[in-house]
DNA sequence: GAAACGTGGTA
DNA sequence: TTACCAAGTTT
């Protein structure tokens, strides 16, 4: 091999350049990316970020299509009201993201003319963009040469240099080894080719590395360790907590109450709870008088800190005139836009009546 | 740095 | 079945 004499980087031979020409190949086509030849649309760019944080890609596919024939632009989003767009998500999770994205879709409107900003710095003030998101859009949607680092390619790169320092103290580390690799150009095309090089081949489990691009530069795949890659930190115990949900039923319809803007499930439409505790809470706080049926039966639905066991009250009857609420018609509660734990439960307590 | 914050798929 | 995990952000 011919010594270089150039003072630029071979470009050529290098991770990213393998990368991007089997990325060329074997890109996934997905709802969110621009096709050959077009233009990346920012607001789609940042939508699917968004709906893809902690969420797979298959969960978003179909959430994503139906939000954008709703909401085709930034601006139609921004005028929309908070009540639809809470309801549009349900289902998703992480509400604090359906509440940010209103946010920032109007701060769009309002204080950048309608256009979103093109650098990592401006999009990083937006609500609900972080480090990862702010880079990727700025990288995907405008082509700035941001240093993208998700869960993928944490587990990408931590493998290729063998960083063998439990995640999370070896974030600073993986944040710079990427910042190496990353190249001038198409820095979006390679954040989206590490995500889905870690998604398809550089998995968690059965990394394939016998498919792999760039195993040629993979240390821990020399040294054999790449499936114990990247090491983490053990996770603490889920605690185990109580609760009960109430439904009140008059002329084939529910109450429904809408939850505290902050904290969990919030600004979300819900059935009526009372307390959720270390103990079962019975009817405390029960937003009508008895007489409460308790069906036998009850709900348990894992958060990502606790699970949580819901015991079924329902009466036939009106809510206490201090509960503030609404009326939803019980053939139509698939357009509330309960949350997942709350429409479990109503499919368990509509009908229980009879 | 640690905890809060949802849900559904996979092994 | 239990445990882990996914294109993270905010406090």
């Amino acid at each position: 091999m011919d010594a270089k004499h150039s003072s630029s980087p071979d470009y050529s031979d290098s991770p990213a350049a393998r990368l991007l020409a089997w990325y060329d190949r074997h890109a996934r086509d997905l709802p969110w990316r621009a096709k050959a030849g077009e233009t990346p649309d920012p607001y789609r760019v940042w939508l699917s970020e968004v709906m893809l944080q902690q969420t797979t890609v298959a969960a978003v596919g179909p959430r994503f299509s139906a939000w954008v024939e709703r909401w085709p632009d930034v601006a139609s989003l921004a005028a929309a009201s908070d009540e639809d767009i809470m309801a549009a998500w349900a289902g998703l999770g992480y509400y604090a993201r359906a509440r940010n994205l209103v946010k920032a879709a109007r701060a769009v409107v309002a204080e950048h003319g309608g256009r979103f900003p093109s650098t990592e710095a401006g999009l990083r003030d937006l609500p609900g963009l972080g480090a990862y998101t702010a880079a990727a859009v700025a990288a995907i949607a405008f082509g700035e040469r941001a240093v993208v680092v998700d869960a993928n390619v944490e587990r990408v790169v931590a493998r290729l240099f063998a960083i063998q320092t439990p995640l999370p103290a070896a974030r600073p580390a993986i944040r710079e080894a990427t910042d190496r690799i990353t190249p001038d150009a198409r820095a979006g095309d390679f954040a989206q080719a590490m995500m889905d090089l870690g998604s398809s081949i550089c998995t968690v489990k059965k990394s394939q590395c016998l498919l792999c691009p760039i195993a040629v530069d993979c240390r821990a795949r020399a040294e054999g360790i790449a499936e114990s890659l990247p090491a983490k930190a053990p996770k603490k115990a889920r605690p185990y907590r109580h609760g009960t949900v109430f439904w009140i039923e008059r002329k084939g319809q529910v109450w429904l109450v809408r939850r505290p803007d902050k904290g969990l499930l919030g600004g979300m439409r819900a059935l009526p709870t009372g307390p959720w505790a270390d103990e079962r809470p019975g009817l405390t706080d029960a937003p009508a008088k008895g007489p409460w049926v308790m069906l036998n039966d009850t709900v348990v639905h894992g958060f990502t800190h606790f699970e949580l066991e819901l015991a079924l009250a329902r009466i036939d009857g009106e809510p206490a005139a201090s509960v503030a609420g609404e009326w939803w018609p019980i053939a139509d509660l698939g357009t509330a836009g309960l949350p997942t734990l709350f429409a479990r439960a109503a499919d368990r307590l509509k009908g229980a009546g009879e």
